[in-house]
DNA sequence: CGCACACTTGAGTCGGCTCAACCCTCGTGG
DNA sequence: CCACGAGGGTTGAGCCGACTCAAGTGTGCG
């Protein structure tokens, strides 16, 4: 199925190459992505087959069920990635942002639905395209198999903090990897964005969203953290980084 | 890190080969394996790294922590992934069985335990040694980053499943998905084998031994089950997957 | 027989959910 | 400019499902 892929350490090559303006060589999130792991010719190819794209917020990037026929590489902005079981509840598997690439494990059909949550460019690739690029260059296919790896020790990790944890240490928890993630795409900061609404959150975490709100509102109260519009502050990681405590 | 790969549709190809028994080319779970990828020629090599290992119950392959120097299939029986968390407790990330592999997402160190339920069978190959191989083959790197996919997907799910479903839910589902698993290894019954206890189910699931106690002696009472010793016996399969409801 | 260990069962508690207001901000239109 | 409505977020009261704590029941094994 459909995953994000955190952001494990970049490992590029400089690629010195004169070329039109726009072209993959250029992209600012190329280190960022699998598109690390190819050199000049090569992202010359995957050029071509590429096509931008872009989102508005609330647009939908495909749905549950829809044949899976491409693959894409989040370039900017965030999507959510969410599920709804048959009596309406939804589960959010998670939130894709630059760097993160979607379609790692793809079955048939989707099996999430994809929506964009703040204005959003993304690459896209014809699925039988890419998969035919990608059987003719190892290198690449080990890069998608280390990220499909590293997504695996994330949902894991996920599942840990799914089972076995409580609200308020879901919600720490929940902040400190939304910080960590921006920090590895260069956006590092006590500030956190969170274009997600606070359902969104609590459909992740496994919670309400009155759990979630209540929550915040006491890590604020308690001068863990400060709600700004269209985010939080993060005053004290210790204090949050006790409450997250691995 | 670690992980159990669920069992996708095997897709090997018939490999006649004369040759001393025991080997690969013998190996009653091959074709339920990534090792499905490789022709007669491959998996000499491939015998060739094999080790084979055979631990008993409450045994451990590898504790949490541990460095990371090696990759599993097992071969018979079945073992239990587990995970401390720094305050005490416990989540059972999976349990892997016949054909499952273990090392998809490895990092430095193993970050979860594996030990044995049942006496159980494994092969066990030197990371480093295994890693050259897999770089040689690609149809082999592709195997293993399907499984990787697959994995996703069966992570996902299990996400979905601690995040959004009750008890009764969540015991339901397990049973289904216990008699899926044994399906395809060609046992399929309607009689499920539980070779873990009460409190890696409870674990398993994040929920409390009691609970999972007590639920399952609900489902008995209500004739949905019947507990026999080492297992259940799913007696009213709709109910159940009423139940469960995907 | 008797201990150990896994499992079951019961009674009471509590964390997070449900249900229901309420608040605030922002966009729209009169 | 203000009135208004909609949507997102917050807050409160009460409830309930799963947890905690504690005892009891096999069952296998030395």
């Amino acid at each position: 199925m459909l995953s994000r892929t955190g952001a494990p350490p970049p490992t590029g090559h400089a690629c010195v190459h004169a070329r039109s303006s726009g072209g993959c060589s250029e992209c600012k999130v190329r280190l960022l992505s699998v598109c690390a792991a190819l050199t000049c010719e090569e992202l010359d190819e995957l050029e071509a087959l590429s096509q931008r794209l872009h989102l508005a917020p609330r647009q939908a990037l495909f749905r549950q069920g829809d044949p899976a026929d491409a693959v894409y590489n989040v370039t900017e902005g965030m999507v959510r990635l969410s599920r709804l079981l048959p009596d309406g509840r939804r589960h959010v598997m998670g939130f894709a942002m630059v760097g993160d690439f979607l379609g790692l494990a793809l079955p048939e059909r989707y099996n999430v639905t994809v929506e964009a949550l703040s204005p959003t460019a993304l690459c896209r690739f014809e699925r039988r395209p890419f998969a035919n690029l990608v059987a003719g260059k190892p290198h690449l296919l080990r890069k998608l198999h280390e990220r499909a790896g590293y997504e695996l020790t994330l949902a894991q990790d996920h599942m840990t903090l799914l089972g076995r944890r409580t609200a308020e240490e879901k919600v720490a928890s929940f902040l400190l990897t939304m910080r960590d993630r921006y920090a590895l795409v260069g956006q590092g900061s006590v500030t956190v964005a969170l274009p997600m609404g606070r359902q969104d959150i609590a459909d992740h975490l496994g919670l309400t969203i009155e759990t979630v709100s209540r929550l915040l509102t006491r890590l604020d109260r308690e001068k863990a953290l400060l709600i700004v519009p269209g985010g939080v502050r993060l005053t004290n990681l210790d204090r949050l980084e006790n409450l997250a405590a691995a």
